[in-house]
DNA sequence: ACGTTTTCGGAAAACGTTCTCAGATGAAAC
DNA sequence: GTTTCATCTGAGAACGTTTTCCGAAAACGT
């Protein structure tokens, strides 16, 4: 085509307010153009920000994104997957809640909808994920290094892969020392969680430091912590993960939450990448150490 | 259709795994059934909660919803308006970072489309927002109950009429009792604005109190007045508005903060419910007001 | 058994694009 | 002025539904 005739075109365009109606292009195209999120929880602001590392991927590739608030019900997350296949999303991010139903995973790929696990994995299925074994183990490494001994464990949920990654991780770092944990709880990434676990854990133990699994569950550990009266970090360690910026928080606290932090935002957009991409491996992005102030050097081998 | 033709029917759709390709319909019936939401910041707890509502009823109501997170820009905002004009929204609710600009507006009306301003009004526009003028005139009265006098605020973006109101309100109140503010500064609604107001109204002023637009600048305002060795409420009277649940908040905090409850689900879901019912008219819900511990009783006329 | 009413099945048009193909028109080369 | 090639125009089919309509078949009442 002439550049002239385009210019023509365009101006016809202009003239009329001509704007294509997408269900047509669609039909005719056989391309929606459209991708499904499928997170737990959209008030979290962890996920929020992983949303907006997928959008502005989809953003850039000209898709229009769904996002589907699980809740962490398995069956309203079942119900928006049977949603964005009637949809015909060319594709599905999803952050389960559980393990999802096999079969209406395979349904959706009957379709020719492709599947990418996100932030935490799904048998079977090609995952973008922090790599959160070797981050956890690195955390306890420093916990370590730092002198802590009596180390307890706030777990998340054993069916998410993320939890189960990080409770590992941590527990071989103290295997590498000929150290276990003197106590673990699970908890499901909740303030509220993590500070019943923690209430518990020194109730019945003495222990020198409390690791949680998100930093959610870490700040319960530090309200348990100050309502029996132990100041963080000279009677108790804490440590968390995941490093969101909850702003609130430094409002009282001066020192930052030991913790690691994760590139969420470049997670989504590598989780988005993979997806458009047709990737079927699973990929692990790095997280990075946080030497916060509530663990102190203990005067061990110092660090 | 007789019940039994109607069963052979549904097994027949069932034996073929039949799913209607949503693009047709969507082409034949010239109805989307999807409408869109626009708000400043996904990664706001505050506009999190609102999309919950709104979702909630859209999904009762067999509609789709596309979320559009502008980021507080009003250029992003134009961007995404255009996007859901293209794809053919039945409805927008649009919770707006200033005023959008008016030819789109009228594109989008032009177009059939619903609009209706959330949480923040636009004119010519229906809105369901909070009664903000009355809830900070009353949590102004409550403080001013309590023996406060020389108050301060720091107020929200005047672009944002939820902003104007809460600070007229506020100064009626003021005015009622024949009293000005001492201080006014404004923010943006966000932790470090509230902080950097404080840090100059404290620096500056002798104040009693200093309420701010919204819970996050109140953070911020309990830090700058615990930088400067002020406690709270024993020295400084502080008070927020909003009162989202910011769990962090609650880990060093035992009082609650003084706020104005806004029901933001229900807010989200009135906002719905008007754009799906075609409402013209603007709809204010009542918030209520939270006598939290963060104003203390200066022996004043008691309350 | 007959007429009436309800239900059923099939045909055809329409929604607004995109894609293909054939033929027409224009421009450049001989 | 004719040939050749590029470019443009227009017609038509196709995408998968919904809707309407008509005649056939089935169910119902007497």
């Amino acid at each position: 085509m002439r550049p002239e005739t385009r210019q023509r075109v365009l101006e016809a365009i202009e003239e009329l307010e001509y704007t294509p109606v997408k269900a047509a292009q669609t039909l005719r195209r056989a391309r929606t153009k459209t991708l499904g999120v499928v997170v737990p929880d959209i008030a979290n602001l962890y996920f929020a920000l992983l949303i907006r590392g997928i959008e502005s991927v989809a953003l850039e590739k000209g898709f229009t994104t769904l996002i589907c608030d699980s809740n962490h019900s398995e069956q309203r997350e079942s119900q928006y997957l049977d949603m964005l296949l009637a949809e015909d999303v060319e594709g599905v991010l999803i952050a389960p809640v559980g393990t999802p139903d096999e079969e209406r995973l395979s349904r959706l790929a009957a379709h020719g909808i492709h599947l990418v696990a996100a932030d935490r994995r799904i048998p079977g299925l090609p995952a973008v994920e922090v790599h959160n074994h070797r981050a956890s183990y690195e955390l306890a490494k420093h916990i370590l290094r730092l002198g802590y001994r009596r180390i307890a464990y706030v777990a998340g949920p054993s069916v998410v892969s993320s939890s189960r990654d990080r409770l590992e991780g941590f527990r071989e770092a103290l295997e590498s020392e000929g150290l276990e944990l003197v106590a673990l709880r699970y908890g499901d990434f909740t303030f509220e969680s993590g500070y019943a676990s923690a209430r518990r854990i020194l109730g019945e133990q003495n222990v020198e430091a409390i690791a949680a699994a998100n930093d959610m569950m870490a700040f319960g550990v530090l309200r348990a912590a100050e309502e029996q009266g132990k100041s963080v970090p000279r009677d108790l360690g804490v440590a968390g993960f995941d490093h969101v910026p909850h702003v609130p928080y430094a409002t009282f606290m001066h020192a930052e939450l030991t913790t690691v932090e994760i590139p969420i935002h470049e997670l989504g957009r590598a989780a988005a990448l993979q997806l458009l991409g047709g990737g079927k491996t699973t990929h692990r992005v790095e997280a990075r150490l946080v030497r916060g102030g509530t663990c102190r050097d203990l005067g061990g081998r110092g660090e």
